[in-house]
DNA sequence: TAGAGGATTGAT
DNA sequence: TCAATCCTCTAC
């Protein structure tokens, strides 16, 4: 069952974060279907510094963290990686959760070609391998998720003894914010980035 | 319009 | 530890 909209409009992005470990991601790119269930999460918040949308500053990047909950924010960061946001919250009001580790369900082989690798080892172990992985790049941005494109699958949550809440990675410019415990997984899954 | 830096990754 | 790589934002 897909998740409903109302999933993504409540306020709490942080809640949201941590519901979404254990959900099934699908995507169907030029007719190819991949899936993964959701490893790892960070919350990013208006309210805080490690967020494009601190202080409610809005860009040409970042206006769709503004929109209505349920779409993604996907932008390229590094140069090289394209990261994977779902939005959250109602209009007005940018929150969003960054995708940064999936386990994948189907589709494999197709993940793999586009990894250019045989090894299924950790190929979606990080928000920038995962969106290769599933063929997720910036013109998905804005797209809805319920749109056949990118869907996500209801599921059983995670029992909450293996959810572990930590600090976000890459945001060291975010002073004081950056110690927040927004950042979940679940706990020794293989899945989770970094080592 | 120039310059700095980034919600990363993989190789050294 | 460090380079790859290019878009975005800020300041001039």
């Amino acid at each position: 069952m897909i998740l409903a909209p109302d999933f993504y409009q409540q306020p709490n992005v942080v809640a949201i974060a941590r519901k979404l470990l254990g959900k099934v991601l699908i995507t169907r790119i030029n007719g190819e279907v991949t899936a993964g269930r959701i490893i790892e999460t960070e919350a990013y918040s208006y309210k805080e510094r490690g967020c494009h949308a601190y202080n409610n500053k809005q860009t040409p990047r970042n206006e769709i963290m503004f929109v209505m909950g349920g779409v993604a924010y996907v932008y390229l960061c590094y140069g090289m990686h394209n990261l994977f946001n779902i939005v959250t919250n109602k209009t007005g009001k940018a929150e969003a959760v960054l995708i940064r580790a999936l386990e994948p369900v189907a589709g494999q082989e197709v993940m793999l070609a586009r990894m250019n690798t045989k090894k299924l080892n950790r190929i979606t172990s990080g928000p920038g391998k995962l969106t290769r992985a599933f063929g997720i790049d910036r013109s998905l941005n804005g797209i809805s998720l319920l749109n056949s494109k990118i869907t996500l699958e209801d599921a059983a949550p995670i029992n909450s003894k293996k959810i572990v809440a930590t600090t976000r990675i890459g945001i060291d410019y975010a002073g004081t914010d950056a110690l927040l415990p927004w950042r979940f997984y679940v706990k020794d899954n293989e899945w989770v980035s970094k080592w």
